[in-house]
DNA sequence: CCTACTTACTTAGAATACGAACGATTCACT
DNA sequence: AGTGAATCGTTCGTATTCTAAGTAAGTAGG
């Protein structure tokens, strides 16, 4: 009786253990630099691309923009990052890195724990690949349009033009 | 220079997402059931084993015991969790399901969305099997003790008495 | 028996995270 | 130009999650 949906029940298990060891790493991180990984992932992004608008950013990391909204006024406070809002479309708010915030960016340690990175970067090249194209696959199954109809709809051929 | 720890990105991404879609779907079975991931996956582990102390519920669902006082508290104004004081030792907190908490257990669905649970189970056997492999390879390489000497202890035997 | 340690749970405080609702803007169409 | 719709960010309310500190209860040594 046990033994049938084994492996989702594995599955999820993983998930939620993955999530948590993250969620530590990130409250380690903020006892040693101020900055959780959000923070961080955010700061990384603005490293590679700024200014942008929150709603940009918030996409870019996958988070909603409210979630953003937060972790932006923390990091103000902290003089990381400058909200400025746009001239040209009074709506949208331009974040870009201070000085510190640019400085700290380079600094600052990467979300994922070293200790994984670095066991990650030990691993043969082709196991690594296969990590990544598990994750994304995964990702792939769960994105998937929350929407109901997905048997009708399946005449649709992609009108795209991608 | 972009494109050198890009594999680590890919993965950071990846798990972010992944804990994206895990939380939005714990927000749409809330709405349809009032019950979130946690607290499903809660009651599904005291459908499987219980009574069970809230330490031994926490441990086992990856949880803190903080984080299970709170999801024990919003099951019980539902009325679907039991909360009982073990008489031999009054420091436990003996946790088992209503009547009511036995049903709805049967009758929700898993905390892993549907649409990816039916994906899983229409790959091929052995592809399910890499997925669930990866996973727990990656909760392996993130779980490993907070330790930082890591080497230096390697010839250290259990000195457990366990 | 009393003190010190340990264990089990709860409480407090902070950050993340979301949807929903809101205000400010801008856009589209008349 | 003017009105209704769409967009952008923030605010609000709720839940999850952790650590640290607190409380209650059991255990062990003197």
């Amino acid at each position: 009786m046990p033994g049938r949906n084994n492996l989702e029940e594995n599955i999820l298990r993983s998930l939620r253990k993955i999530t948590r060891a993250v969620d530590l790493y990130s409250r380690q991180l903020s006892r040693q630099y101020q900055l959780t990984g959000p923070q961080v992932v955010c700061m990384r992004q603005l490293l590679a691309d700024a200014p942008m608008t929150a709603g940009k950013l918030a996409h870019s990391v996958s988070l909603s923009q409210a979630t953003i909204t937060g972790i932006l006024d923390r990091l103000e406070v902290q003089g990381v990052v400058v909200r400025q809002r746009c001239t040209q479309d009074r709506r949208r708010v331009l974040v870009s890195l201070s000085e510190r915030g640019q400085e700290l960016a380079t600094k600052v340690p990467s979300p994922l724990q070293e200790r994984f990175a670095e066991r990650l970067r030990k691993l043969p090249e082709e196991n690594r690949v296969v990590i990544d194209t598990v994750l994304q696959q995964v990702v792939g199954m769960m994105e998937a349009k929350n929407i109901e109809a997905e048997p009708i709809l399946q005449s649709d051929p992609p009108p795209v033009i991608d």
